[in-house]
DNA sequence: GCTTTGCGTGTCAGAGACTGACAGATATGG
DNA sequence: CCATATCTGTCAGTCTCTGACACGCAAAGC
């Protein structure tokens, strides 16, 4: 156990996720140059200085190295929602969120690897397979929320709708943005999406 | 090669979709006791009195067992939007397409093995994943056709967008109509699907 | 009738992604 | 220094999927 001075990430917490970042710079880059098929896990090990049982402690698949933690961004995106003004349209405050998870991912710094890891991605069935359960999990966060601002009747399967729709929108924002080579920014992709599409009053 | 007699199915062909037919039966009987993941090939191989080597034969992957054939699906829904007037707007098309669509499956009377099917494709993880490659290869078959009847200017991210979203209604009313008991007709929950989102013309 | 050809099938071997079990190595705290 | 927890590698095993080979059977040609 850490000890109580310090109440930040334990060192072993620190290492792990060093160790995790490694493994990813690594992976991605191997993935940029053969494909994420054409890699295997050992090869990833190897080039990271490990064995291939190691790399499973970190990753429980290989795909995670590319999608990363669905939960965190999750929690993320589910509290962005909720801190938005309750009279707002739901159509609106999930705009407004993604847009909280972009600008975070761009002040970060991770923009250019992302456009990498984000062009690896939707070339790869088994990692937009990944992204569904991601889309899946953020769903069964946001659901509730969402069904508790809908006026009336029929709120499961309209915020279901609602929700979904969002997805494909966030989805289709960050594909046209991997493969397009000029400077078009995901917020204006993704605003542009969202005011192609209406959900009915 | 045939005789010129008949031009029907091969006689190689009606038994390859018989012994398909069979491996399914079977396999869904063992999905819907066990769960997907808890049967392997070869049991559903044993089951049906042939070798895992021989299941493969028939089904690349054990997900086409569920799944099914996205290919002549894909046609159908494609030549179903094309045959709708010019004039009509793209979102009544494409509602007017998946009716068609989900019209076919009721009148095969496949819709109550079809309802197992889809329970046990909306609760396993890989199934969904195969589900989701049938999306993007419709996708691909839609989207210029999409495209071309759509006003002026950005056609290629409006139907991008259109079509997802009207993926997001056809999935949605799929798994709701699974995972409920009465009678609610799938054709009722596509028109409310589709009445809930409007693109904005 | 016999042969040739094509096709379906089984067996075998192997790659690749995991998973559990065990044993050694390392570091953390007292 | 020791006791503990954690990390790591090795090994063995499961499961999906693929290629290669050989056997058997049935239709087609002579």
């Amino acid at each position: 156990m850490p000890s109580t001075t310090s109440s930040g990430p334990s060192l072993r917490e620190i290492s792990r996720d060093a160790v995790r970042a490694r493994i990813t710079e690594v992976a991605l880059d191997l993935f940029a140059e053969h494909g994420f098929d054409q890699v295997t896990v050992d090869q990833i090990a190897a080039a990271a200085g490990m064995s291939g049982r190691t790399f499973h402690r970190y990753f429980p698949a290989k795909e995670d190295v590319v999608v990363g933690e669905p939960e965190r961004w999750g929690e993320f995106v589910r509290d962005a929602f909720a801190a938005r003004p309750d009279d707002e349209p739901v159509w609106d405050s999930l705009r407004a969120s993604f847009e909280a998870f972009i600008g975070f991912l761009e002040q970060d710094g991770r923009v250019q690897r992302g456009k990498v890891a984000m062009r690896i991605l939707v070339s790869t069935a088994s990692l937009r397979a990944r992204n569904l359960e991601k889309h899946q999990l953020w769903g069964r966060m946001l659901l509730p929320l969402v069904a508790a601002r809908l006026p009336d009747d029929d709120t499961a399967l309209r915020a279901e709708i609602i929700v979904q729709a969002a997805f494909a929108c966030l989805d289709v924002t960050f594909t046209t943005w991997a493969n397009v080579d000029d400077d078009t920014t995901l917020s204006e992709l993704l605003e542009r999406s969202f005011t192609m599409l209406q959900p009915t009053t």
